[in-house]
DNA sequence: GCAAAAATGATATACGTCTATCAAAAATGA
DNA sequence: TCATTTTTGATAGACGTATATCATTTTTGC
């Protein structure tokens, strides 16, 4: 009934526990015949390690450190809230998570943070990354002294990270895109696009995936091209406020943040509005589609982001294989679906 | 920066080792000062118990059953693989699931199965239940004898469980409806719903909240009464045929299983479609969602409930409160945001 | 102030693994 | 065969908690 330990293992194998050990921890210095009897002995015994004693005799701990670019943007709000929340909830296992702030999208600052936390002893390290090789070589440094680095959200290149968490943002795009087709019912219209600059990957990703899916699947449907708005709600909302006289507009779609200024706007608006599709389900974004004034938000589910994060980078530290985890997938949002978040209900007063 | 022990709590409080354990673990005989200066020295301290060394010290195993429809139920049998799945990376933390079996949706045979329970020794039970009555003295016994009981899926009686682990239907419902409202870009329609049976709850659920949406928000579509299908393919299939011939036809939603049947039928059709909703991302809804047979799949994502179904029960049986999860919500797919799921892929051989 | 009851302290063992040390045995090479 | 190297065995302490026992001290009630 009780899991067979060790000892058992040796003894089946008619080996010491000490030769057992040599080879289960593959310390070297094992005859080829006793590693094979050790290795039957666990299969046939269906032996498997007990991490609880193996972390308690190691004094293991997880020291994890997340790297998110500083701002009031409410989103990446959220996903510091999210760390924090998971990380209370960690401590019993001896998983610590700090929140490190780095200058947003600033390639330099980035790569000074990440030279910083060599100076750190952390075992694990999850980073809002950009694309670009002058991180290659701290990152490189970082995995060389044996830290498990994964990319967050936005990805780091390629080489330079064990996993990459976030969604697909070309999908993210298409969803947006087949969702604004289908509202069109057969009809044509058209559709205006905000996004915050071609420069980020994801912006730039989910304009791409939109227009692949209106082109291909809805072509009576007309793609404008799209407004840049550096993510200020103040921009966004003067020019929504200038495209909604336009006649014949038929949707919007922002990639990108500032959602408040577009809601703003078309709070102010009368009259029949056009379909529209944001980013990131946040206090705002919420309460817009509870109030009509949006229909459609795209969400990355950062709350799943994080606690795979935290699987993630314990499996990597760990050297195990990834437990089964759900999928990262855009997520749509109508004000049916809706989730009762008790932290996005507590940023009501937060920017975006 | 190693963090504190209990013997760190009991010197700071000034008591023995036996003491602050007396405390910690509540054994009673403690006076209130006593228990005043170690609770003092416990928040000073940031003392969190270390779980892996408390579970170690106590032989800890976690011994599970989830109690499952028998039958070829496709969507059921993707819940027991992401069982025996999440089961496989558990056992390294002492956890062991087994799926039991149990008549479908028979409230005799689940109460049997559920006083069967009782001879065995779980330590937590998890139950696709049914609202019965008849199911709460079984249950109760179950739970005065300290196993911890939640609903999967399918709620079971209120009082009868410590939770319940599944999408809210009507949500599920009020969010197809949402979809085929927008859909119809404005104009009218007539929609055709299918349900398996209204005696199963959350068909009955799913259809209420599908009605209130396109009642309040899109009347000028008219939503027929549901054809009764017993979840059969075949029927699903001759009745899909047959309604596919009317006239003014806009809309297909099937609030239940058998969805093979609806596709084949489609598959068949000729000219345009209406546009078609179903529930559930298995081999079959996948497939149609890629070759356009099909457009939405509102799915309850049930990797995503066995996840938390092992982490709710762990923490009920260690009596601790529950860590962050991502909220479960009906996950709305279309072919552009579809996860690339290997346990979905190895079922194409099987039935809906 | 004294007996009884309650509270506390001191201490030992166990859980399963990791790590290290030292001695003993076996294999290897010339 | 003997010296050297490789492999093996035996064993002990540590990790932090749970649990139990027994002796001692403090508190309580009368």
């Amino acid at each position: 009934m009780t899991s067979p330990t060790l000892s058992d293992v040796a003894r089946a194998a008619g080996v010491s526990y000490a030769t057992a050990d040599r080879v289960i921890n593959n310390r070297g210095n094992v005859a080829d015949k006793s590693i094979a009897k050790v290795r039957e002995a666990v299969t046939s015994l269906g032996y498997v390690r007990n991490v609880a004693a193996a972390n308690l005799s190691r004094g293991r701990i997880y020291r994890l450190a997340f790297l998110i670019p500083r701002g009031s943007n409410a989103f990446f709000n959220r996903i510091r809230q999210h760390i924090d929340h998971a990380a209370a909830h960690h401590v019993s296992e001896r998983v610590t998570a700090e929140v490190i702030e780095v200058a947003a999208f600033a390639v330099e600052g980035l790569q000074d943070s990440i030279s910083a936390l060599l100076e750190r002893d952390f075992d694990g390290v999850a980073i809002v990354g950009l694309q670009s090789a002058a991180l290659e070589a701290p990152l490189a440094e970082l995995r060389a002294k044996g830290v498990a680095v994964v990319g967050l959200v936005s990805d780091l290149p390629h080489a330079a990270r064990a996993a990459y968490i976030g969604i697909d943002n070309i999908a993210a795009g298409r969803t947006a895109g087949r969702m604004v087709g289908l509202a069109h019912g057969g009809q044509g219209g058209q559709v205006q696009t905000f996004a915050g600059s071609l420069d980020a990957r994801d912006h730039a990703e989910r304009l791409t995936g939109f227009r692949e899916v209106l082109n291909a699947d809805f072509p009576q449907v007309t793609v404008l091209d799209p407004i840049m708005t550096k993510d200020d709600a103040q921009v966004l909302q003067a020019q929504t406020q200038e495209v909604l006289t336009q006649q014949g507009l038929t949707a919007l779609y922002n990639v990108g943040a500032g959602n408040s200024g577009l809601i703003a706007a078309l709070r102010g608006g009368q009259g029949t509005r056009p379909f529209c599709v944001v980013h990131e389900l946040v206090a705002h974004s919420r309460q817009a589609l509870m109030e009509r004034q949006i229909d459609l938000v795209i969400d990355q589910r950062p709350d799943v982001e994080i606690n795979r994060a935290f699987t993630v980078l314990r499996a990597l530290i760990d050297a195990k294989d990834l437990p089964p985890m759900p999928e990262l997938v855009p997520t749509i949002y109508v004000r049916d679906n809706l989730p009762a978040d008790a932290l996005t209900d507590q940023m009501k007063a937060q920017d975006t």
